[in-house]
DNA sequence: ATACGTGCAAAGTATTTGCAAACGG
DNA sequence: CCGTTTGCAAATACTTTGCACGTAT
């Protein structure tokens, strides 16, 4: 049921004294759809381009910035351009594979991996509030090509 | 013996048909006497201030851009920068947590997890050529405060 | 000599901020 | 109404590029 984090994103919003029906409720939408992360550039581009109303690109950076704030969206940050995509809230998640060739990326999870790291940030002695692990390389298709 | 890289760099470097003798040989010097990750910022501040000669920034991005092609140095894009540390030449590497309060970066190493990410990496059929773990959270000092 | 390397300044991206107008509660 | 949110444009941060000059080979 990925359409409860949208639900859950409008509550924490409101809870948090946020006010709906915006720039930010149409980032909200495009990201509950996702499947994997977007840049701030894209979800401008893909709200433009008629999923949802346009928005300044000002205000997807911002609307961003409130939700990575509530925790409710995540950020990674790829060479150069960050990506975000929507949390959920259960603390489920998953990392990226990214093809240098094509820029495609790839979502996977790993529990074993999870708990791996987990053991890690004990062992610094960090409060580790997240983690990110990507992976870099060529995706099958360009692995073929070259 | 971490005075090795800087010497297997130089041999590289001249082997690729790179000359000697100028800001790129300050870079790799500094590196080499480097624990964890630099920016290029910091790397160009370092050397200004006397750890070297001083360089200028283009050349201390052109001289990681060739290092990092020849898979001498490693990069590592965190928040919005981008840090370089050396590669060392056996394949060993370690991974990064991150302090969001004070900006400090501890290095650590996992052999578990170095294996379980191969393994993720040959699930995905992706030809991955490296791959980056980050933790963010707070560190030991900073966790206390708040 | 002759490429390659370097420094500086200008050009590019990615992201943030200032401000006045629009809007929800 | 009033404080939040938005859009635009200007500002900032990081990185790349163009060009004239220096220098290792």
């Amino acid at each position: 049921m990925p359409q409860a984090w949208d639900e859950h994103c409008r509550s924490e919003l409101s809870r948090t004294g946020h006010r709906a029906g915006g720039a930010r409720d149409e980032v909200v939408a495009l990201l509950s759809r996702q499947d994997c992360c977007l840049s701030a550039q894209e979800i401008h581009d893909r709200l433009r381009a008629g999923e949802g109303r346009a928005v300044g690109l000002a205000s997807v950076y911002r609307a961003l910035d409130v939700l990575t704030q509530l925790k409710l969206v995540h950020r990674v940050d790829m060479a150069g351009t960050a990506c975000y995509e929507p949390a959920d809230p259960s603390g489920e998640h998953h990392h990226h594979a990214v093809c240098e060739r094509c820029g495609k990326r790839d979502p996977f999870e790993d529990p074993e991996l999870e708990r791996l790291i987990d053991g890690v940030a004990e062992r610094l002695g960090y409060d580790v509030g997240g983690h990110d692990v990507v992976l870099r390389g060529s995706c099958p298709d360009c692995a073929g090509v070259r």
